[in-house]
DNA sequence: TATGAATGAGGATTCATTCAT
DNA sequence: TATGAATGAATCCTCATTCAT
């Protein structure tokens, strides 16, 4: 199974992710996929073991696409905690909308199945700890406070998620952005920062 | 397919909610529902008209009993908005606890169906505007502050789900409770209010 | 797996055996079983594991029939040794030309597989015990000779197939009886009892 | 097709035999016979037209060779029927013993193929032919008695493989060929020459 | 000549659904 | 009403064969 030809296995991986994105499992035919790909029916167990193995990668890369963007994103630019964090959200609503079914996933692979789902944890850990650090980055600068930050890390994605379940035509991304951020800000804001500013500022302006 | 046996029926669709947490639709075999209902294959179908129709049954089902139970709490003691989500999410998390698989399954419908899932998604609006109307409430009483209320009700679920998803022992409710009910109530928050409030509370104080 | 209607197992059975010994494995589809013996495909993995399982329940009920028959038969007239022998072989050779296919299996099962094949070789050797038995008698008895009857019970059945090889059509079953016989009887006539009935029998008329 | 490598046309044919006596046809991939050959799959189909040519061409020159050997040994020294008979009978099992994939394979052909068997069978038959040639030989010159020659000159081949079929190790190649040789000698004694002999020799004793 | 990636016809197998009991 | 044996449409997957390199 060792992969022969990068380019054919890549098209083969977007073919049947966006047919998988558009139908459940079940609903999707190997013969489809290989028509669609423009591939025969064989070569589709040259690259993948089976339709199964065939799914999983289409979710794992995906996955795995995601958090390199993030990555890339965030050591692009050396921000603020808060501009990262925003950073971040941008990016992963971006995604979820580009790829409502691999957010999906983030549920956790549905079955201890054939792909070595420790791969897979890891995977999801990466994106569960590139939130995490953000979030702990500004708790060390003093600009968020958060008793949490690992249940924040997970509500991040959850809150993305919670939006989609019904489809992403239902809000429009900039709005989700917006409101995110939101609760995000509101949640992760020091008060006692806030509080001491609020108290300079008055001050000042005696 | 008059309701027979209501408790047959109820059976079924808890052997099938675990089932249907545990495992993606095509892995569900309805023999094994059969099986560890303790009933026959074809009683499945006196029950239910076919297997999506059991596994949107499901949904509806776990969705209502969660829904009944919170308005029922609600209704319990007329309190203020702050009360009621408090209660709301109290009891969403708890359901949450004790039904992890009906929770599970808070994700998408796996395919729009032939079937009719008009049913299943108007309990999960119920839910949604359940806390939606409270969220109306307290900017009402101007107690709270809330851009998108539609989309925070939709939050609030995914809060929940989202640290779920590694299993309910990966964290206590209590805690869980409280970091989200930190994050409503920060989100939520009405800043003019509180603004007025500290402004008398510092004009009272001189 | 349990067989559920032996009547309905047996005349798959019956059917597969006509369609394996007419065709190699491979050209027997298994929609064509199922046609011929008037079921439907699903019903033929209801009594049999898979194609496999059936072939080679089909060879060894073929087999398990044939030592049946031949003990019957031998338990059936106390005879002395040579009638058995030649009991033995009549019965051999006509189950040969019924069941050509089942002969040629005598080779030893194809691949050690699914089935038990301990249950198998125990089926052989019963063939194998059956006729070395019969042979051991008649050299108690002081009729036969044979030095090595363990290698003449496998003799035995290796002169029918060597005929069947050709397949049946060949060489009429009278002959081929006869000509075995003839074989076995020079083989195994001790040379010194004849000899003494010879001398009797010269005395005798002198 | 002109062969183009004998070599590699040989290794080929080696390599397919055994795995064709190791494994039922259907259950031989090309694939494996290619790579336990050490060539690629294509090269298959340069040095023959395809899997059941194969298969025949396995057949055909194994018994191609084993008929050459008795033929070269036939020839060497002229010597009366019994004693060819007796070579014949030692260089097939000597051979059956260095080559038991080849010999196992003496079976039916798996199929009435649409590809010419005519070859082979010719090769099968030449084998035949030769035992009954000498049969016929010996028969003529008065050693023998034998009603059907080409009978006796199908179970000779028979009566080698008959032990072979539970593998080689379980008798020694001596041991086998006495004990045909034994019945062989019995199965084609002249009995009026021998009693002609005896009558003979009584009468020259006395 | 030699290769092995690509192919797709062919067929085994599954499993939701039916229905006689 | 309850059952589970029987069904066969639906579909995954295999593997002999081809052909561009």
């Amino acid at each position: 199974m060792q992969v022969l030809d990068e380019q054919k296995r890549l098209k083969i991986l977007e073919t049947a992710a966006e047919l998988f994105a558009a139908h459940p499992f079940h609903k999707v035919l190997l013969s489809e996929v290989a028509e669609a790909a423009g591939v025969g029916k064989g070569t589709l167990y040259i690259y993948f073991k089976n339709k199964e193995d065939l799914y999983l990668s289409v979710l794992y890369s995906g996955f795995a696409q995601l958090v390199e963007r993030m990555q890339r994103r965030l050591n692009q630019n050396q921000l603020g905690p808060m501009e990262n964090l925003e950073a971040a959200i941008r990016e992963m609503v971006q995604f979820a909308y580009q790829n409502p079914h691999i957010f999906e996933l983030m549920r956790t692979v549905p079955y201890r199945s054939v792909i070595d789902s420790a791969q897979w944890d890891s995977k999801r850990n990466e994106l569960r700890a590139l939130i995490e650090s953000i979030i702990r980055g500004g708790i060390a600068s003093g600009e968020f406070s958060d008793t949490y930050p690992e249940l924040t890390a997970r509500f991040i994605p959850g809150l993305v998620r919670s939006v989609l379940v019904d489809g992403p035509q239902s809000i429009d991304a900039r709005t989700l952005i917006e409101h995110i951020l939101h609760f995000v800000r509101a949640g992760l804001m020091n008060r006692n920062k806030l509080a001491s500013e609020q108290q300079e500022t008055r001050s000042g302006s005696r």
